[in-house]
DNA sequence: CTCATTGTTCTAGCATGATGCGAACAATGC
DNA sequence: GCATTGTTCGCATCATGCTAGAACAATGAG
């Protein structure tokens, strides 16, 4: 099966279908125009609420890396190196949390990184 | 003042408290041998809950950074070095999640990272 | 056009975790 | 002895994740 959950873990189901895709993208499983199985079939599948897997698949459009449309349904528009940045800055907000780096330090950074101009702040 | 604290953040409070500890640590403001301020102390002065300090004091204590006894407080027990491995095993598993990488197969990346032999599953 | 399929939206309820609050207890160091 | 400090209870509150059911709107095939 291409989303595969477990329900005893911590993570949120939604994320972790969200997850299941987007390393199934990076690895070469899915491709740009692939479709995406409907969100009641996966539901029924998995054993878990319409509305989970549809948070999940919202995960991913938020992050640019699938199309959502009634009656066409859920396709991949993103290529492999795409769905890795997601996870990438994943780790980098992750690792600055852990570091006790504030939200707005890390945009001043990253900004700096970019070679922009540093306007933190108003 | 050494522990600061985002009460609009969606991070955990006590999370937060020991990310504060854990970049001070990292960066030498802290020493082996100092001790932190008083859990009753920190609540007041950032307005939370004694116990959400705690909970916060009691994360570093397992992740092997401080020592918390009674009637003596919590003590830093680990060096600069040290600190920085918790909030490193934090990216590298919060890079897994986002990658729909398993806990288990994590712990076989990292254990044969380590040259040991890779005895996944039972 | 007709119709099945699919995502969208809405409301509601339940379980869990984070936090707050109060209190009593035990260990430490003076 | 005594003040300080972490530890451990129990309970209330609030936000979040998940489930559930229903109606709606867009799409594509016939």
């Amino acid at each position: 099966m291409l989303i595969r959950v477990d329900s005893a873990a911590a993570r949120p189901l939604a994320e972790q279908i969200a997850a299941s895709v987007r390393r199934a993208l990076a690895e070469g499983e899915l491709a740009p125009g692939d479709r995406l199985p409907s969100a009641r079939e996966t539901a029924r599948l998995l054993e878990v609420n319409m509305h989970t897997v549809l948070r999940g698949y919202q995960i991913l459009k938020a992050e640019g890396l699938i199309d959502l449309r009634p009656g066409r349904g859920a396709v991949v528009t993103a290529t492999p190196e795409r769905a890795r940045i997601p996870e990438l800055i994943d780790h980098l907000v992750e690792g600055a949390r852990g570091a006790g780096v504030t939200d707005a330090e890390l945009l001043s950074l990253v900004r700096s990184a970019l070679g922009g101009p540093d306007q933190a702040g108003s």
